[in-house]
This record gives structure tokens, sequence and C-alpha cells, in this order.
DNA sequence: GAGTGGTCTAGACCACAAC
DNA sequence: TTGTGGTCTAGACCACTCC
């Protein structure tokens, strides 16, 4: 049995993106909704503050939940998750080179970087990314042995997340991402198409699973014509 | 009347911060906080939903409520509100210099990222933020002058956002951001002391009221150096 | 005044973790 | 088996918008 909110949520996103509600540009009122899909107030609003998360909607107090017409106002693609999704929503020929797939030891930086001890056995995977021809970004990851015990060619040439969540049934549940400009480095010249471009974004990420326990530290280098990244925020009530 | 949930949410917080529970690093159980705030389930949960969201703790069911140590990850300034918040949080000496700010009318560019009709009047600001004597951003601010009927040299000089929020009581509610790298214009280097940086940050926002009007259209530009952006996203459930 | 969303309650049943 | 968080309910009162 699916969670009620969740088939709710995800049924009002497909009558969203159908313009279901074009006239009105609102959704029905909450006490509308309960009786519709034959359930509680609160359930409505907990599908309803899904929505709005991403989104869709705007509430508005004493009036309604006004559906955010994403096309009017000409929205990109929003928050880079990964490269596959990325290339994928994009339509783009992509393509996955495998440089260096090793074990090692944790070295000072690393054991910072991953909260490990000192020698500690992790996986570094080393890829570069080649959209349409071009070698455009440089992703370097460090997996933490303990919860990835065994990595392939293949398993990193498709998609490691793929793998990780699916075979592995890892649970990935927050992360933490820092975007900066830097100088590329001499291995940034070597394995990138960098045509003159005397900066590369790095985002630079620590990923979490479900217990808490940080499993991921990524530096993923792109060229900078290549970069883009959409952020929806909400205000913070305080 | 303060918001229960807030208050309960405040409250852990700040007992998060002094490590109140530095030795299981665990909050208590969500029936217990029941019994400390006197108050029901759901309005504990609230409260939680919001520590969890601002990365305060990760709940893990049968278990309970883990915190997260910010400190023990090392987890630098979090997302980019104001110019001025972030000056404060880093202690920065900074100074604002204003450009340019007149009515415009908008033009067939500023229409679309406005939704406003031609010709209907825009206030343009433009400002450069000098950090420990550095020009090192340039903002360009556009706002529908339907909702901001009055600016003047000195609150541009000040804090626009001030105003708007504290004196014309305007509830700013969502922004959509998109982040690029750019080569720098003549007016980049121009403004910008950019010390041979061949490239510029540049930041599009469009910042809507909470009835969905959207009222302002910035691109701040950053030199790379001084430019850092920190994301903190969990994962989506599907 | 009627309708809307925002908060809060007290209780129920379930799924999962630990013992 | 016990304790935890996750979902869901039916009802209440409030603050706000619109007429």
């Amino acid at each position: 049995m699916q969670k009620k909110y969740l088939t709710i949520y995800q049924d009002l996103v497909k009558k969203i993106e159908v313009n279901h509600w074009a006239e009105s540009s609102m959704l029905p009122s909450e006490y509308e909704l309960t009786e519709m899909y034959a359930t509680s107030r609160e359930t409505i609003r907990k599908a309803l503050n899904l929505l709005a998360q991403d989104g869709y909607i705007q509430k508005v107090r004493g009036k309604g939940s006004v559906i955010i017409d994403v096309n009017k106002f000409d929205f990109p693609v929003s928050g880079i998750v990964s490269f596959k999704e990325l290339t994928g929503k994009l339509n783009l020929k992509a393509n996955t080179i495998l440089h260096e797939l090793a074990i090692i030891e944790a070295d000072q930086d690393l054991t910072s970087k991953l909260k490990i001890r000192l020698h500690e056995p992790i996986w570094k995977v080393c890829r570069v990314r080649e959209i349409s021809g071009e070698k455009v970004i440089l992703d370097k990851d460090y997996f933490n042995k303990k919860f990835v015990p065994a990595l392939t060619k293949e398993i990193c040439e498709d998609s490691i997340y793929n793998y990780l969540e699916n075979e592995l049934k890892l649970n990935i549940s927050f992360a933490r991402k820092e975007f900066t400009v830097e100088d590329p480095t001499r291995e940034d010249r070597q394995l990138l198409d960098l045509e003159g471009y005397s900066n590369v974004v790095v985002i630079k990420s620590m990923v979490f699973l479900d217990d808490t326990s940080l499993f991921q530290y990524t530096e993923s280098r792109h060229r900078p014509d290549k970069f883009k990244f959409v952020d929806f925020a909400r205000r913070v009530k305080s």
C-alpha cells in the first residue's frame, strides 16, 4: 500500500502538468480535496506542502493554493542530481571515461573529508564525462569501503548511484554541496578539453546515508561554459 | 502568541547548539518531548521536521532523532541570502557604492524577465560591493515599480531588503536562482577590481511575493575567487 | 458572513529497531 | 516485547480574504 499523501501528491502533479485547472490557476480548496480523495484534511495538507516545496504551488492564506506555471516563467531544469539524470533531461549524447578505479588508503586529507581513520580503505573513482564529444566534467569520487565492498569497471561506466541504491540497497539521504570557482590543476588540463578557459567550477560534496553515516566525498570539476545550477529557495520563516 | 511549534523549534536549536545532549547525540523521543513541552505529538513533529529540513537532525525510524553535529563535519556557512547577511556572518568590512538609481521603461528583455508590459516603469539599481577594499560584486536589481513606489540613495546604500520587508511590509516568499560562469562584460571590467580574472560568476534571480507576483529580477556578478555557495539537499523520496 | 488556509489536539494503527 | 518514528483521522479554533 502506497502512502496516501504521496499518491495524492503525484496525482496533483500530473494534473498540474496537463493544465487541468488552467482557467482558475488555483487548486481546489483543501476541503474540496478531502472530498475528492476521501481523506482527512491533514493528509491533503501533507500533499500540498510537498507541492509547495517543489515549487508547483504557492499557498495564500484566506485565498487558496495558486498554481505556479513553470512555463510562464521559463524556469529551466532544476538542481543537479546526477550526471546521468542531467544528460537524460537535456537529451545530450553523453559518454563516461573511466580513468582510475582503485582501493587506496586514507591519507591525512581524506580522513578529514570522509571522517575515517588513517590508512582505512577507500574506493577512488576518477571519471571524465564527455558531452557531445567534448570532455567537460571531471568527477573524483571517494567511497568509504565499509559501505561499498565491491566496484567494477562496468558499474563505474554506467551509474554508480543505480548500483548503490538498487543493488546494495543503500539509502542516500542528504548531501552538503559547496560550489566554488578555482584555477585548473594540471590534472584538469590533462583530462579535460579546457580550450583556453582559465577557471573550473568545483562542486565538493559530502553524501550521507539515512543512518547519518558519511559514505562518500566527491569533487566534480566542470568547464565553466557547461555549468549551470538552478536553485529554488523558499524564504525561511522566523 | 508565538506559534507553538516554532517556539519548540527555536528552543531545540538552542539546546543542540550548546550541546545539551552531547553524550547520546540523540534527541529525546517524540513522546518524551510531548511531555516536556506539554503539547501534542503532531506539534512536536512539526518542530522536528523543521530541524530536519535545516540539517540539525536526521530522523531514523525505530531509533530516534540523531543530532547532526555541524562542527564535526566542518560545514561552512550555508546559502547566500543577502549581501548584508553574508558580510555580517563572515565579519568582513563591507561597503556599498551606488552607481545608478533610476526609473526606466521596460524594454523587450525586461518585459520577459519581470513579466510586465512594454514601457511599464521599473526601478533600476546598480551597486558595487566592496569587501576589504576590493570591488568584488556587481549587483543589478530591477524592481517592478508597482510594488516599490519610492526608493532613495540612502535605502540603496543600506539594505533594500530591510526597507521592503520592514517599511513596505512586502512579504518575500520564494526565489528562483540560476548560477552560471560567464565572460566579464565591459561594465564588469570598469566597475569591478577583476585583477586578471577572466570569468565572473553570475547569479540571476527572480523573486516572488507571497501572492505569487514576480516583483524583482536581479543579476549579481561576482569575482570568482570571492564566490562560494553552499547547498544542503535532502534526497527526494519517491 | 462565508470561505480559505494555519495551527493544534488526542487518539489510532502501522513499520521498524533493539533486546 | 517494548519503544521508536510514520501515517492517518475527525474535529476544533484562529487569522485572513473577499463580498
